[in-house]
DNA sequence: ATGTACAACTTAACAGTGTTAACCTATCGT
DNA sequence: ACGATAGGTTAACACTGTTAAGTTGTACAT
């Protein structure tokens, strides 16, 4: 395995860990018997290295998706799984999900958008079902990419809030989520002959 | 003033101005024409003046949501209203929400839940509105608590990708927030008569 | 075989960070 | 007049990200 390699693998490694004070160069660098100095010769500088963590968490997000897509064509079925997926991954790899969303909107622009954009697939995958489902007149969208992208924003929100502990404490966890995917899934569907 | 009114004013302003990186306790001081240790004096470490500023961002945003409060008896309308003020103070004062989410979820730990709590005021005004619509047979909740969670998280999701420019490219924001306040709303109305 | 170029790494240093212990000094109550 | 206390300061420690310059070993061309 390669040095570049072996400091990403350290670098989640300690970030799981020991979590986002807790990591530096020089300490990513002691794990691999080498000096800070060298992990610059394949990172431009810590935000490209945590960069190229937040890449691997958004693909292992997206293949876990991926694989997650129950067979059958029930679109609402689909849209459920997907969702439930989604938090599913979230709750049980709380620090990889965290990996993704770490960096901050002033920093974004240094960025480059399309590393971002990766998550595209997911959306896509998302939005081919809800078109689906629009087409056998089970949704009630209008844009079936920006309904794709409410859901998304939607169910990180809910995650969020669970991960980032700010729950009521009176509120058991597993029933908020099953409130919240409720609502959230009702929100998409047609109503029948509405008042 | 006192000097720990003015050290929480030049907090609160550099971060506003110049973001989480650029803000150091030398620099707060500099700014006051103090030492950085006086800080000390006053806030126990770093993380308790960043906690205080948390605690007035909370108030504020709690007390923009009362204000906003419309007259009138429209559960539906009330809580729409809720929501849009939620989204406008979000993205009219970004550093000012931010602020409020900053901590991250492996640190809290560290800090009193009540403090966090505070924000129970706002969801206590949501359940209210809910169990109204309830009662008036137009909100289809189980737990109007749960919901009032449901929906803030949910709202939180939306506003969170747009503050940390998460949105794809091809989708005008505005349109973005339109259709997602529209499902949110939509998943809490009641289905008249379902197939 | 010798010289050279280059890749991979290190050393030393800079400027900045949060935080602590010890010290100073003006003001106030007795 | 004296001692306590409030409200600061100085100096220092152990860190941080990052850069410039230096070292070393290996591969290749002549």
């Amino acid at each position: 395995m390669s040095l570049r390699e072996e400091i990403l693998d350290v670098s989640k490694e300690l970030l799981i860990k020991n979590g986002f004070g807790n990591i530096s160069m020089r300490k990513i660098a002691k794990r691999l018997d080498v000096t800070a100095t060298s992990i610059y010769l394949y990172f431009k500088n810590k935000d490209e290295l945590l960069l190229s963590l937040i890449e691997e968490s958004i693909n292992n997000l997206n293949r876990s998706l991926k694989n997650s897509l129950v067979d059958g064509d029930d679109p609402v079925e689909q849209f459920e799984s997907i969702i439930n997926a989604y938090i599913g991954y979230a709750l049980n790899h709380p620090q990889e999900y965290e990996i993704i969303y770490m960096v901050r909107a002033e920093e974004m622009p240094k960025y480059p958008k399309e590393k971002f954009e990766q998550i595209r697939d997911t959306y896509e995958i998302l939005e081919k079902v809800i078109r689906e489902g629009k087409d056998k007149e089970l949704f009630e969208v209008d844009n079936p990419l920006i309904s794709a992208y409410s859901i998304w924003a939607q169910t990180h929100g809910i995650v969020s809030v669970v991960l980032n502990k700010r729950l009521d404490t009176r509120i058991p966890t597993q029933q908020f989520i099953n409130q919240a995917v409720e609502h959230l899934v009702q929100g998409f569907l047609v109503q029948k002959t509405p008042a």
